[in-house]
DNA sequence: TCGACGCCTTGGAACGTTTCAAGAAACATT
DNA sequence: AATGTTTCTTGAAACGTTCCAAGGCGTCGA
């Protein structure tokens, strides 16, 4: 029952007949091994069911060849993370990198990358929900350190991917303005969100682009409830006929705050959401929102961070944006065409 | 700007005047050590900002202080896996273990676990989106490797911690009939999953226990729209006053289907699901359904893998029922009681 | 005063890889 | 045939810990 010693490299060596640099040159595609030697070395691999350990293959390079990613706090539920994550790992994966998992404890945010730094590291970091100024940056650039960014930092130095919020919220201004909508309001999130002041941004610049009105905007906390109770003022001050909303949640408490008032979405006032979180396709009228594409987001962060972990140039980085993908439903068709 | 070399386990034995040993003694809080010298080595451990190696850590003893979780393909989107990560790794944490993530990249279930292991493995597993027979589970106990698993596995000998859904299930059934509902029909998944034969078991049970009747049972796939799609037949075969369902996607698509044929879920079908996801709170009227306590499945897996690393006795361990949490809304709501 | 026994500290081997300089073998060139 | 060159293989050092046996130095008892 007891566990048996796993085989090492030398065991491999010893059942190929060959030196142990031999099997590592085999295990880690030097050149100049041949093609017999090579066969012998991997059927003994085979056969002895070798498995590197990781610890004695980090040593001597000092690398971990880990990279590492902070888990959000669990305030906000996320249900993009499995696609990104998903992502991460897989590409991570493709340069024989594996990932870490650790979470922020307290309510230093930098704290747990102390920590984890101090139980041994990682060699590269990815960092999502950047904030202005965010300390994880100072930090982590302190050390020299590499990592990537999910969303914009300051610093034109760092390497930062982030969805182009303003581009997508005024693409769907400019969709909405064309099934005829005229009187816009915007819902968003308070000032001081590098993401809300962002989408807000693009809000005013689509309003403007089609030569259409502003009635109103609202800053709220993310809350499908305040999105809700906020319907009745707004329909009674501004009289909108299409609200903006800066995300899905608030643009679901929309939704039905104006069905609470006997006005049909989609139908009567158009509404648009962002993040296309499940419940957009799962309602009806289904919510027109913008999608940010966590796939091809995670795979860029990891490409560069990799890039970054080749270690030969300082890596010319800079930000990348990414516009999210328009996903229209019917809270946006045009009222002038027959129900369906 | 080169980043200079981390201060290893001799630099702070030289500062501290102190040997090697001596320095890996405080810091492994070996008996027999002064509180001088423990004080020494600290100041020291601080003034130089040391950081063990993992690496160099692990390999005496082979121990990789690792778990490791694969991610489940991304066809179905998991919205809970942020809580359940979350919660693996803090308990993780509190043990002094991280947390390694991978994927399935092909589609052989095996595959990725037989991977990592060559890669340098982890010290166990955490397994979920168990199925009958599952062949990781052989696997995995071949290699006597510890893990644990989040669902159902025949084996009595695996340490399984699971969502109790038939009883879940027959609790929402109960609520259901007790708020006057009597002609009963499930929506149910296909046979041959252990989750979703699992919850029909409890539906009959419920069923039977409250004395009604169940007039219909439906086999789908899990998507919104054949729920939406299977409401009109149902209705008009079996007339149920209240609609149980094996999900929240397949319930939501119920009640949808419900709108369309102008009857009010909740007023005049009872509807519930299965899971909680985001949208079954942003809808109104709002899913009755079941919380699967994802954080608490989660503290609980990690404690028993744990326990199974500090590798004494063969763990006593068998599998663990926990009861999901019903989430009352007015999807339930007593039709009798005046409207809100 | 001497010896035995504790407590604390220490040197050094071991862990399993990578890496690099150097050796051996094969081949090409004269 | 001798020399140079290239291709393939090897031995051994190094990586940063832990762990164990042994050493030093008090203290206590006789």
């Amino acid at each position: 029952m007891a566990r048996q010693r796993r085989p090492t490299i030398k065991d491999v060596a010893t059942a190929a007949g060959v030196a142990v640099s031999t099997v590592s040159n085999v295990l880690n595609d030097h050149p100049h091994v041949t093609d017999a030697t090579r066969r012998k070395v991997l059927d003994a691999v085979e056969k002895l069911g070798y498995q590197a350990s990781r610890a004695a293959k980090s040593l001597p390079g000092g690398r971990t060849h880990l990279i590492a990613y902070c888990l959000p706090g669990d305030e906000e539920p996320n249900p993009a993370l499995d696609v990104f994550l998903h992502r991460i790992v897989a590409t991570a994966a493709a340069s024989s990198l594996e990932m870490l998992l650790f979470v922020q404890q307290g309510h230093d945010s930098v704290e747990p990358y102390r920590d984890l730094l101090r139980r041994g590291g990682a060699d590269g970091f990815v960092l999502s929900g950047i904030e202005y100024d965010d300390e994880r940056v100072a930090f982590l650039q302190d050390r020299d350190i590499p990592f990537v960014c999910f969303g914009r930092v300051g610093d034109p130095g760092v390497t930062a991917v982030d969805v182009d919020g303003a581009a997508g919220i005024a693409a769907a201004v400019e969709h909405v303005a064309g099934v005829g909508r005229t009187r816009f309001a915007f819902i968003g999130w308070p000032d001081g969100s590098a993401t809300g002041d962002d989408r807000l941004r693009g809000y005013l610049d689509g309003v403007e682009r089609s030569r259409a009105a502003s009635v109103a905007v609202k800053q709220v906390r993310n809350d499908y409830d305040r999105g809700r109770k906020l319907v009745a003022d707004l329909m009674e001050d501004s009289r909108p006929d299409a609200i903006v909303c800066v995300s899905d949640v608030l643009a679901l408490g929309v939704m039905d705050g104006l069905r609470a008032l006997d006005l049909r979405p989609g139908a009567d006032v158009a509404v648009t959401g962002f993040d296309d979180v499940p419940a957009s396709s799962l309602t009806s009228p289904g919510l027109t929102t913008l999608r940010q594409p966590m796939d091809r987001i995670g795979s860029l962060l990891v490409e560069r961070l990799v890039s970054q972990l080749g270690r030969t140039a300082p890596s010319p980085s800079g930000p990348v944006l990414i516009e999210p993908d328009l996903i229209i439903r019917q809270s946006t068709r045009n009222p002038m065409l027959a129900d369906t």
